[in-house]
DNA sequence: CTGAAAGCGCTTACAG
DNA sequence: CTGAAAGCGCTTACAG
């Protein structure tokens, strides 16, 4: 059996509430008290119940992290930075990984609640009703990180999607291409779905270029999705010069796509992606993308949750945006003409 | 302020006696008690507290997880399947990322002791002195997936990576390759440094080959080290015509590094990997690579864990020896005397 | 079948 | 500066 408090406190002839006041750093304790808890402490291994604590302190020092798949590029990297950040403040994750399914996300919210996290983190914003009532019911602080749902209550941390958008379509605008594909996310997301489609459209439409539907689709972020939409671009009688893709992973899948068919990017076909995830460096053309200050992303997410969870009262919590930063690698290159 | 049992008791006009036996799923209780019990918990939205319960029950239904890094392919795959299984089984993950360092692993190594997690999973076998020591006297059921330290105590879900390694080259050299390099792992490693090196090498052996040192570097698994060290390989007079990488991650980084000498894969030099990540499909060639059966050996270090948690007392554990499996992809190509 | 009471391992007023 | 005691929110013998 694991020694407990009453065991420190016997073994160094003193009073457990001595001992836990050394535990916690308090003043107030005789210099040889204090030794003698220290050594009863070594002596014993002891290693104090955070379970216990938690009980009694009202605070888990747990973090609730709700992301869609941890094997995307993209959800791995802000997962580690915010593990990272979350650590270093003494906090600790417990992380769900959805996988679209809905079953899991309100069985896990329901043992965040049980577990009493101090806060939640949801990087996802296909909220069902039951879930966004669920969340508010929690009275746990929550904040969403690189999404934002339609509601404006919500706090998040988040780039401009539609400006980032906008910016990468007027890139391959201004690299001579007119006819832009878009390989789109998943159009209930307000976030990652409308506004980086609202972006492409409206910076088509503010250059005089036209809207081309066979130059359209629509995905779900993943590599796969990207090359099979892909194919369907391709399959146009005149097909885009270049294609702009909402995900890293995406835009891997419409390069790959293209490899597949015997044709080259960017000779034939410029890629460009959203995210700035590593894969970027991985592939061959390395990919351009618009990045998302990821690292920063999860540690300002992580404080802006910390300081939600103090809960200064003068202070109100509204979105923190960060900036996007578009990077041009090799899969883009001014189109000349041809072919 | 959260209802608790107490609340719910007063609602139903019952005792915490009998709330706490309808939560539990106890017979025993009469059906109209019951009712009461359950119309007072929805009426109150009552959630129970994990965290007192865990502290009566000594049991927290937390699992400690260790991992190198969670943006690697591999290890999010499988810390993808783990997290999966466990949920399913009523256990929920908390992950320490380390990222080499040694500080961060001991720091959670002491929270999980605080925490009192009931089992610990070890995706590394970088184990110094101190955190051997701290883990063995930790009274914590542990294993480790994917690896197993030089300790035969210890009890690991792996597989064989020496045979594995074997086969990789085995394989090279019946597609007639002679030069055959090598980018290693962590020599301190025993299973995916030296174990993969020595069936590398005793294949060659074998065969009659020898082993030449300037085919021959060892790198961190990271898709960077892989690029650098393929650029040291390819320095050679004569460079190897095939190149065994034992991550995929590496196997990835020499790929592109011979891209980025103008030379082709499979054409110039055949690379093969070793993990079976999702990086092998997306990439171009598609990369060959013996596969670990990544998602049986997260469902297997979770279910013996939780065998080990429940301490089956007439069951010794031991490892499990998980099959290998060599998958070709477009990288590797028989070699015809070229060039 | 039901409930009063002790106990899980801590922290913290409160009194000295 | 130090300690006895109550309390955090549950479960579970024990008695009825």
């Amino acid at each position: 059996m694991a020694p407990k408090i009453k065991d420190v406190a016997k073994h160094a002839g003193v009073s457990v509430t001595t001992v836990s006041r050394v535990l916690n750093g308090e003043k107030y304790v005789k210099d040889d008290l204090k030794e003698r808890v220290k050594r009863a402490i070594d002596e014993l291994g002891y290693s104090p119940s955070h379970i216990a604590r938690s009980l009694v302190l009202k605070k888990t020092n747990l973090i609730g992290v709700i992301v869609p798949d941890i094997t995307s590029s993209f959800y791995s990297t802000i997962l580690s930075t915010i593990e990272r950040t979350a650590s270093r403040n003494d906090y600790n994750l417990m992380v769900c990984n959805i996988l679209e399914e809905t079953d899991k996300e309100l069985k896990y919210l329901q043992v965040f609640k049980q577990m009493r996290v101090d806060g939640i983190i949801i990087m996802h914003e296909k909220l069902n009703e039951e879930i966004r009532e669920l969340i508010q019911s929690l009275d746990i602080p929550f904040l969403f990180s690189s999404v934002k749902p339609a509601d404006q209550e919500f706090v998040s941390v988040i780039i401009d999607d539609y400006a980032a958008s906008y910016d990468v379509t007027r890139h391959l605008i201004s690299l001579g291409h007119t006819r832009i594909g878009f390989i789109g996310g998943d159009m209930r997301d307000v976030t990652s779905g409308q506004n980086r489609y609202l972006g492409y459209r409206d910076a088509l439409t503010d250059c005089g270029l036209a809207i081309v539907s066979d130059y359209i689709r629509f995905g779900d972020y993943k590599t796969q999705s990207g090359h099979a939409l892909m194919k369907e671009i391709l399959a146009n009688e005149t097909p885009p010069t270049a294609v702009f893709a909402v995900s890293d992973d995406m835009a891997v899948g419409a390069m790959n796509c293209i490899h597949d068919h015997g044709l080259k990017v960017p000779d034939d076909v410029s890629i460009i992606g959203f995210d700035g995830s590593q894969l970027t460096e991985q592939v061959r053309p390395r990919l351009s993308s618009m990045e998302q200050p990821i690292l920063e992303m999860g540690e300002v997410t992580v404080e802006t949750l910390l300081a939600m969870i103090k809960g200064d009262p003068n202070r109100t919590f509204t979105d923190v945006i960060l900036q996007h930063n578009l990077v041009d690698r090799d899969s883009c290159k001014a189109y000349n003409g041809q072919p």
